[in-house]
DNA sequence: TGGATTCATGAGTGATTACTCACTTCCCAT
DNA sequence: ATGGGAAGTGAGTAATCACTCATGAATCCA
């Protein structure tokens, strides 16, 4: 799982500081001094800082992220949506220091934006817009623009990102955020208007 | 409405800079630059760069922000709700570098966080809980957790100035900025399932 | 008009930065 | 053992940074 070569060790302690303090605020010389390498040794594997940034995203890192709507289930009842997002929000949790490098970082560097949006961002949602589409010709959701509905889901998810990132102990723990998360589904599927039924 | 003194210059071109570069990758003399005054200026009013982020939250830019959520509708039908939010949302498109630069460096910097915590977000999530809470009383939305309620929406509403941060020019007018806005109140009030009525 | 107070300036400063390179250490096939 | 290439090193470097300060310009009131 965590491989012990000097590159991967740099880019470990790369996404650490870059999640912390930024990608602009951290110093080459705390990387080395994390990864437990010389600063010299950085500049063997990376040409520039910036491409310590670029390697975070490129070819397997976000492979797992790329295909977290993959496979949603194509009939049955919401409570398989339920369990596949609970499950894919695991991936989520776990990935959740490159995500806000990522998000952060692509707002100012237009290479890692395009990247994102080119290989990540578009099959995410196309998976899930095409999902979402199909569902709504199964009579099972009402007919919409369904990249809306995927936004507005995936906005939802992240939120529970942002959330936590801006309350980071107090009181998020496993189970709350399974309550938060479960809010997220009865509310993309029910609303929040009481059953007149 | 826009103040012509040299201060409100200096803290006008550091938002536009640090929305667009970032608050560490933006360099005081670029601010001098863009304000049209000299570098040295800029520490007659900021003791420090540091400062002049700090003033872009302080007293009065945020408090229209921090009301964003006030009186929303006690009575009545969740169409005066759409209303109101419609209204809002000019609001927060109107501060969007505002609120993008805030966001973004209350990730790293504590005092940045705890100001918009404290005066900032906890009114918000509060009144717009409160509102939820009440409105559960009353039978029309079902019993939950006020605050999850409260996080979801406003995340839903921050998914949308994502979404526009990463696709800028290309078909976000706002046309379909009131199309996304109208589903994200149609979700949260009655989910995507289609009606069996 | 003149003296004082405020506002503005930009060259200068020490600290820090990303990055280089001459060098050492390690590893392994012979 | 040994030679040689690969991996690792860290003092050094030019550039750049946030910030200072001695000076100049503008404004004000008497």
């Amino acid at each position: 799982m965590e491989s012990r070569n000097t590159s991967d060790l740099i880019l470990h302690a790369a996404l650490a500081l870059f999640s912390e303090k930024g990608f602009s605020a951290t110093t080459t010389r705390e990387i080395a001094q994390k990864a437990g390498c010389a600063e010299g040794t950085i500049f063997r594997y990376f040409p520039t800082k910036k491409d310590i940034l670029i390697s975070l995203v490129r070819p397997h890192a976000l492979e797992e992220l790329r295909r977290v709507m993959d496979n949603l289930p194509r009939q049955g009842e919401e409570e398989n949506l339920r369990l596949i997002l609970e499950n894919r929000l695991k991936t989520i949790m776990k990935n959740k220091s490159l995500i806000k490098v990522v998000l952060t970082e692509a707002q100012y560097h237009d290479e890692l934006k395009d990247y994102l949006m080119e290989n990540i961002a578009s099959h995410v949602f196309d998976t899930l817009a095409a999902y979402l589409a199909e569902r709504m010709e199964a009579g099972v959701f009402r007919k919409a623009d369904p990249y809306i509905f995927a936004r507005i889901l995936v906005g939802m998810m992240a939120s529970l990102l942002l959330s936590e990132s801006f309350y980071p102990m107090e009181g998020f723990d496993e189970k709350k955020r399974g309550d938060y998360l479960n809010e997220i589904i009865n509310i993309f599927l029910h609303g929040v208007l009481k059953k007149e039924d």
